[in-house]
DNA sequence: CGACCATACCTCGACGCCGAGGTATAGCGG
DNA sequence: CCGCTATACCTCGGCGTCGAGGTATGGTCG
C-alpha cells in the first residue's frame, strides 16, 4: 500500500521525502500514521528496484534534500499495479481508497472500468460478519446494539459505494457487467 | 487486531483452533483472510502470556484437538482492551469493527458509551484526503471521478456512522458529549 | 544568545504477518 | 483400496512495519 501511494504521488511530480510524508499522512494518516522508519526504507526499496532515483539538492533547507523522481520503470510499475491490482487492493478499504486516489493515472477508461467492476463484484458478494452455522445473520437479528451498528454501517457504506460505482461506470461509457 | 478477535470469540465460549479460524474468517475474512501461519503463533503468544489455556481433547476428530479456554487473566485483558482501546483501534475501520463486535462484553453502559464517544470524536475531526497547501479539498473540487468517489463514499460512511453513534448513545442513556 | 521547534534524513531491533510447506486422520466416491 | 477433500495442527524464512533513537541545520521568540 505504501509502495502504491509513493509511486502514485511521485507520478504527478517529483517530491522530496518530507513532502511525500505530508502527502501520505493527508491520504491515510488520520487512519494510520506512517512513520519515518517505514517510509525511508520503503523509498530505499523502490530505489534499489530501479523505480525511482534520488537527486541530491544541496540547497535551501537544513539537511541535503533528496528529490525523488520516478523512472520510466517506476511509471510503468504504477500503471501495471493499477491495471491489475492484487486481491487485497480490491477488498481492503484502506488499500482500495489508495488505489482510487491514483486510478486516473490509468489513462484508458476501459481499463479503469475493469478495475471498478472488480470492486463491484467484490461488494456484490454476499458476506456477513456473523453466522449461525451456515446462515448469515442480519442486523435485525442482534439484540447487541454494537453488532447491529457494525452491520448497519457496513451496509450503508456498501450501498453508497455501489451507487457511485454504477454512476461512474455509466459516466465512463462502460456497462456495469461485462 | 487478531489478539482482540481471539479473546473476543473465546470470551463467549471455548473453541478449538479450527472453529476459531472459521469465526475469524467470517468476521474479517472477506477483507483480509487470516492464515494458519498467523493464527497459530498468535494463539501460542496468548498462551505464553497466560491469557488462555489449551486442553487436549483426544477425541472425535482427526488430529487431537486443543480446546482453547480463556483464563481469568484473559477475560480481564479483553475487558481492559475494550475499555481503553489503542488509538488505532479507534481510527482504523477494520480494527474498530472488530472492537464493536465484542464491545457488549464490556458490561458497563457508561464504559461502552465512553468508547463510542472516542469514535465520535475521531469522526468529527475535520480530515480530508487531499490538500492544496493548507486548504482541504472537497469532493466537488475534483474533476477526477475517482477521487470524487473516494470522498463521497467516505462522507456517506461517516454520516451513517455518526447517525448510529448518536442514536446508540441516546439508547445507552448517555449524552454524545461529556 | 540560548531555547525550542520545524525541517530533513537515517538506522536499528523487535515483532507480527504471510505464504509455503509439512504431518496426520476421517470419510467419501469410484 | 486408491485418491480426494475436510479437519486439525504446526514450523519456518522472509519481509514489512513500528517505535525509539540519532544527526544536523534554519528560523523564531524572548
Amino acid at each position: 500500500m505504501l509502495k502504491l501511494a509513493i509511486l502514485g504521488f511521485l507520478y504527478d511530480r517529483p517530491l522530496h521525502g518530507y513532502e511525500l510524508r505530508r502527502h501520505l499522512s493527508a491520504l491515510t494518516g488520520h487512519v494510520r500514521p506512517i512513520s519515518d522508519g517505514t517510509l525511508y526504507p520503503a523509498i530505499k526499496r523502490l530505489e534499489t528496484a530501479g523505480l525511482l532515483v534520488r537527486e541530491t539538492e544541496p540547497g535551501t533547507a537544513a539537511a541535503p534534500r533528496h528529490t525523488l523522481h520516478l523512472t520510466e520503470a517506476g511509471r510503468t510499475a504504477l500503471r501495471d499495479r493499477l491495471r491489475e491490482p492484487e486481491p487485497l487492493d480490491i477488498s481492503d478499504e484502506n488499500r482500495w481508497f489508495t488505489l482510487l486516489a491514483f486510478l486516473r493515472h490509468l489513462a484508458d477508461p476501459a481499463a479503469q472500468a475493469a478495475v471498478l467492476r472488480r470492486r463491484l463484484a467484490f461488494l456484490a458478494e454476499p458476506a456477513s460478519f456473523f453466522y449461525e452455522g451456515e446462515r448469515p445473520l442480519g442486523a435485525e437479528e442482534f439484540a447487541d446494539p454494537f453488532r447491529r451498528g457494525l452491520l448497519l454501517v457496513a451496509r450503508a457504506t456498501s450501498e453508497a459505494e455501489l451507487g457511485w460505482l454504477h454512476a461512474t461506470l455509466a459516466e465512463l461509457g462502460e456497462p456495469a457487467a461485462e
